[in-house]
DNA sequence: AGGGGACCTCTGC
DNA sequence: GCAGAGGTCCCC
C-alpha cells in the first residue's frame, strides 16, 4: 500500500519557474505538504494543524555579505541537505520548517518559509541555524591579525560562515561522509532524509524533516546496503541503537555534548560506530558549539605533517589528531575551527575561481607525498 | 601504542 | 587497472 504522499500544489498562474527574489515581487510558486495525511493521526488530533503557507513572502534578514555569503556557506560540505534552487538561492529544512535563502547583491540576505507550523519559530530557528550569535567580522579580524595568508584569502571569501546544525542530522550526515565523495554522500543523506516527514518540493527538489530516532531505527542494514551505503550501513544501524540505549534519550544525549569540553565531546562521539576523529570533529564544529574543533581531513593532515615534523610518517589517530587541533588552536584561538573552515573552503576546486591564481595553493599532491609517505618509507628503510 | 589492511562504490587518470 | 574520495574498524 504505497499511496503517494498527499500534496497540495500551490502554483500561481503567472509565477516564473524560480521564486522571485526581489522585494517588489515577493510571491513564489511552491509545493506545500498537507501534513494532515500522516501515519500518526492521533498526533494530528492533539496538535493544532500546521498552516501551510500558500503565498510565500520574502523577508529581509538584515545580514551583510561580510557576515553571511550563501555560496560559501551552503555548498561547501557542512551540510548535504540543502539545494541550490536559484541564482544565489539555497533551500533546505530547518527542523520542521522548509526555508529558502537568497542573497541580493546590495541588499543582504532574504528568506522565505515554504512550509512551517509557526512563522515566528521559523525565524528564530533560522537565526539559530545560521549561528548568528557569532560575528564573523569580529573573529575574522583576530584571524587576520595573526595570519597573513588568512587575510588574503578572506579578502576573496567573505561571508564563509559555520552553521549550527541539529546534532542528530549532522551526525548521520558525517557518518555517511567517511571515505566518500560528495555526490554519493548527498545520495545517501537523501535516502535517510526521505524517511522523515515530507516538507515540500522546491524547484524539483523534495525536502524532508530529518527522521526521528524512532524512524531511523526502522532502517535495516540490508535496506541500507541495497541503497548503496556499503560498509556504512552497519555504522548507521549500530549508532541508532547506541543512541536509543541512552537513558536520557539519544537526542538529549547528543544535545548535552554542547555543554562539555571539546575533548570530552569528541570522546563521547567516538564511542559511536563509524565515528572517528574526523567525523567527531565535524559534528563537534558544525552542531555542538565546539568552535575550536578541527576536522582533520587528508589535506589538513598533509599540511600538518610538514608543519609538525614529528608527525611525518605517522597516521591520523585520535592522538595525532589532537596534536593538529592543539596547533591550530594555539595559532587561531578558541574559534580555530572557523578559521580552518575558511582554509578548507579555499582548497575546494569549486571555489578556486573566486581566488586569484597567486593564492592557489601550489602544493602538488606528488610533492606532498614525497614528504610524507615517502618520508615514512625512508624512515622504515633506515631501521 | 601504533602500523597494516580491508572495506562499499564511483569517478578520473 | 587503480588510486582516491573531507575515514573507520579490526587485528596484530
Amino acid at each position: 500500500m504505497h499511496s503517494p504522499k498527499s500534496i497540495i500544489r500551490v502554483k500561481r498562474p503567472n509565477s516564473p519557474l524560480s521564486p522571485p527574489p526581489t522585494p517588489q515581487q515577493r510571491q513564489s510558486s511552491t509545493t506545500v505538504h498537507k501534513k494532515a495525511i500522516s501515519k500518526k493521526p492521533r498526533k494530528i488530533l492533539q496538535n493544532p494543524q500546521p498552516v501551510p503557507i500558500a503565498d510565500v513572502k520574502w523577508k529581509p534578514l538584515n545580514i551583510n555579505k561580510s557576515e553571511l555569503y550563501l555560496p560559501l556557506t551552503f555548498p561547501t560540505g557542512q551540510t548535504f541537505r540543502w539545494r541550490k534552487t536559484g541564482p544565489l538561492q539555497y533551500t533546505g529544512p530547518i527542523g520542521p520548517h522548509l526555508v529558502s535563502l537568497r542573497q541580493l547583491e546590495d541588499d543582504g540576505v532574504w528568506y522565505c518559509c515554504h512550509f512551517t507550523d509557526n512563522e515566528d519559530n521559523a525565524r528564530i530557528d533560522l537565526f539559530d541555524f545560521l549561528n548568528m550569535g557569532i560575528s564573523l567580522d569580529e573573529i575574522w579580524s583576530e584571524f587576520r591579525a595573526c595570519d597573513q595568508r588568512f587575510t588574503e584569502l578572506a579578502l576573496h571569501l567573505e561571508g564563509a560562515r559555520v552553521l549550527r546544525q541539529d546534532p542528530l542530522e549532522c551526525l548521520f550526515q558525517f557518518i555517511c561522509s567517511s571515505n566518500n565523495n560528495i555526490p554519493r554522500i548527498t545520495k545517501m543523506v537523501d535516502f535517510i532524509s526521505s524517511k522523515g516527514d515530507f516538507l515540500g518540493n522546491v524547484e524539483g527538489h523534495d525536502f524532508f524533516e530529518f527522521p526521528s530516532l524512532e524512524k531511523l531505527a526502522l532502517l535495516s542494514e540490508n535496506e541500507l546496503r541495497e541503497a548503496g551505503f556499503g560498509y556504512r550501513a552497519k555504522y548507521i544501524v549500530r549508532t541508532v541503537a547506541a543512541l536509543q540505549s541512552k537513558p536520557e534519550g539519544g537526542v538529549e544525549w547528543l544535545l548535552s555534548l554542547r555543554k562539555l569540553d571539546l575533548q570530552e565531546a569528541i570522546n563521547c562521539l567516538s564511542t559511536l560506530q563509524g565515528v572517528g576523529p574526523k567525523v567527531a570533529a565535524c559534528v563537534a564544529l558544525f552542531a555542538l558549539d565546539q568552535h575550536h574543533a578541527i576536522p582533520v581531513d587528508t589535506h589538513v593532515w598533509q599540511v600538518a605533517t610538514r608543519l609538525i615534523p614529528e608527525l611525518a610518517g605517522t597516521r591520523l589517530t585520535p592522538k595525532t589528531c589532537k596534536r593538529v587541533t592543539d596547533a591550530f588552536v594555539t595559532k587561531y584561538g578558541k574559534y580555530a575551527g572557523w578559521a580552518q573552515n575558511l582554509l578548507f573552503i579555499s582548497e575546494l576546486p569549486s571555489q578556486k575561481s573566486l581566488l586569484p591564481a597567486s593564492l592557489w595553493n601550489t602544493d602538488e599532491k606528488v610533492s606532498v607525498k614525497l614528504q610524507t609517505k615517502g618520508h615514512a618509507k625512508m624512515k622504515k628503510e633506515e631501521n
